[in-house]
DNA sequence: CTTATATCAGTGCCACTGAAATTT
DNA sequence: CAAATTTCAGTGTCACTGATATAA
């Protein structure tokens, strides 16, 4: 809503149409060979980031970003609110450094602590505030409202896409960076 | 390959069987609502990522990241390979500063050049190089070969995610920055 | 001694905002 | 004059590498 450009509009309503068919026609007319491969390709990561770009939107008023919203609703999620830094990297598929400067951001935000383990004193717990949660709920509401990007997408659908994508990726290495 | 350490594969083959797949227990487990989009969003999400890795890995050898990829393969595949950078912003769904920086790297490796238009002395025109049509078939190559990211993906698994996701954007306006 | 955890410093890329220059 | 195209300067976030400190 706020970044649409009358531009935008023009152009979405005008002669572009969808650029992702675009770019499937231009393939198919230099013959290309995997061209089914490309245009799921295609279309998961234009569908991904249109996501994005509406949770980012729905996000910034309660002055979170997308990887900051996915830390602090695992922790509000968790066994009292409380996850050794390594353990949310593996949860949220991101690497080490980039968990400690997240952390780093939702702590100067108020959202969450850091705590030593009494178990392991080389693990660095991060446990959500009061704020925290608080923010979390919030976030939880208006992620359910825009139904976490996919507004307008029926539950059969989603289903489905859900469905289909989770068996592929069972049959290949879940990698983490 | 070259960024897999064998922490990771650890704890992959270990306790984490799947981010997503936790997550969504997490979620499931407090009672929440919109689980169907919500699990929808963090597969498309995570198979986006996923796919993404893969492609970068394969074009760093060839000294292009994945949006300088895509800017070539679309100069490479475009009548005379030229276009304007406010059509090739649109067609890549980027801001048109981002199209500026990367059209700047691309000729800064000597894969475009700059031109102006005839018609509109306002355009700028990127016109693909030589060297830069020897890059992007070796892309292309590349790109066949790791089935864009989808190795493994069955034709008939890659027309029905591509299809499903297709049929849903039409629904949907295709948002440009 | 080796491994695991987390941090720090530094790099690069990307996407954006706001302002400007040029041309239509 | 207004609108379109591109550029420039600057900002913020993210993800990574490599090195380091600490503890198991």
């Amino acid at each position: 809503m706020t970044t649409k450009s009358s531009a935008s509009a023009t152009e979405n309503s005008g002669k572009q149409l969808d650029p992702v068919a675009e770019a499937t026609r231009q393939w198919r007319a230099h013959g290309f060979k995997a061209l089914p491969h490309m245009e799921a390709t295609a279309n998961v990561s234009r569908l991904a980031q249109l996501i994005q770009r509406a949770m980012e939107e729905t996000l910034r008023p309660l002055n979170l970003t997308r990887p900051q919203h996915e830390a602090l609703a695992l922790l509000n999620f968790s066994h009292d609110g409380c996850l050794p830094l390594g353990k949310m990297s593996r949860r949220l598929t991101v690497h080490a450094t980039t968990v400690t400067s997240t952390v780093d951001q939702l702590e100067s935000k108020g959202f969450v602590e850091r705590t030593t383990s009494d178990k392991d004193r080389r693990q660095i717990i991060a446990r959500i505030t009061p704020l925290g949660r608080e923010t979390a709920v919030k976030a939880a509401d208006a992620m359910g409202e825009i139904k976490y990007g996919l507004a307008g997408m029926s539950v059969a659908e989603a289903k489905e896409i859900a469905g289909m994508i989770r068996q592929f990726r069972a049959t290949i290495p879940d990698l983490i960076p």
